[in-house]
DNA sequence: GCATACCTACCTATAGATAGATAGACTGCT
DNA sequence: AGCAGTCTATCTATCTATAGGTAGGTATGC
């Protein structure tokens, strides 16, 4: 059960982090995974229900990415960098985050999906926040924790999108740079 | 003359800012400024033409408000803080940066305007490149001069793509005590 | 026999775009 | 000076494509 669901909401997640939600149709969707239009509402009443399941499944997945990294590494600058190769697999496909492609038309969300969106922006910050922490009050040297927290979101978010529209890996080499200099 | 031709224009870019190049409809833009869509489309034949215009006169007005920077400030911390500052006022409306809302929608556009695009980003680097250099070879600790700009492009972007879909200064706010970390 | 997961067929709204008409201003010849 | 031709900026009316969405029917399987 919940194969084509299933199906649909992933064709639906790619196409977004490739090319934003205008680009995802029912007829589009329903013409990739093989059914029709009308099924793809079946299983999602209104656009808005289908962003809203795409969101809630890609942050649940990236909650579980960030848990990866903290079991997987241990130091502080090894899970950024970590979190970065996630925002660099990404844009070598052409993609960005979800959620930053989707912050970007946020004017054609309803209020559950803009609830979503701020939650994932807040719980990666609180993720980042922790792992800071975690290696120590000083860890980095003229900024507030919650500062870099704020900066490093804001930075992936912006090479991400840099990357897909101009196909520049630059900018989050940046990122990581930054990451070497400051921790 | 080009009265109409103009206002248009400005319209686009204001609702561009807004809420994406999707949000920008002959029919509304016609509206907006009392014509008729098809008078519209006299001005600019196609959306792509539009955009194209658009995206030129954002860029020359940009890079007047980069050489005013230049001349009123002297030293660089003033400069990038400058710098900030314009993206601040635009965040306060609810806007951002016309080029970084064109980037989320960069598969709708046609080659040229995908063109100006990079031109955009890299003429911003450049300048930023050019006043960083302007301060001495060290001034960045830990980061080279050209990581540092596409550092910094990407975190305005970020941040400004932040601000209009949370409503959240914070991002913006890093921005500038990075730079008030590092200058 | 009812729920699940699909289908056909359709509706309405909006998008970008085009054809052809018109009113008024500018240009240049006689 | 006056008229013919042309350009500019707009209009009305319409086309075609695509969007999201809905009503109602059908086959499968617990």
């Amino acid at each position: 059960m919940g194969d084509k669901r299933a199906e649909l909401e992933q064709v639906a997640i790619d196409a977004i982090k490739h090319s934003g939600i205008s680009s995802v149709s029912f007829r589009t969707l329903a013409e990739t995974v093989d059914v029709k239009s009308s099924s793809v509402h079946y299983h999602f009443p209104t656009k808005g229900d289908l962003v809203e399941s795409v969101v809630r499944r890609y942050s649940e997945d990236f909650s579980s990415e960030l848990l990866r990294i903290q079991r997987e590494h241990r130091t502080l600058r090894r899970r950024l960098v970590a979190l970065i190769e996630i925002f660099e697999e990404v844009s070598a496909d052409s993609e960005m985050c979800l959620c930053g492609s989707l912050a970007a038309d946020v004017h054609t969300l309803n209020d559950a999906s803009k609830r979503l969106l701020r939650d994932f922006f807040a719980t990666t910050e609180s993720w980042l926040i922790t792992v800071i922490e975690d290696a120590g009050s000083d860890a980095i040297k003229g900024l507030k924790t919650h500062q870099f927290a704020a900066l490093l979101m804001a930075s992936l978010e912006g090479a991400g999108l840099l990357h897909r529209a101009i196909g520049d890996a630059k900018h989050l080499n940046a990122v990581r740079q930054l990451v070497k200099a400051m921790t």
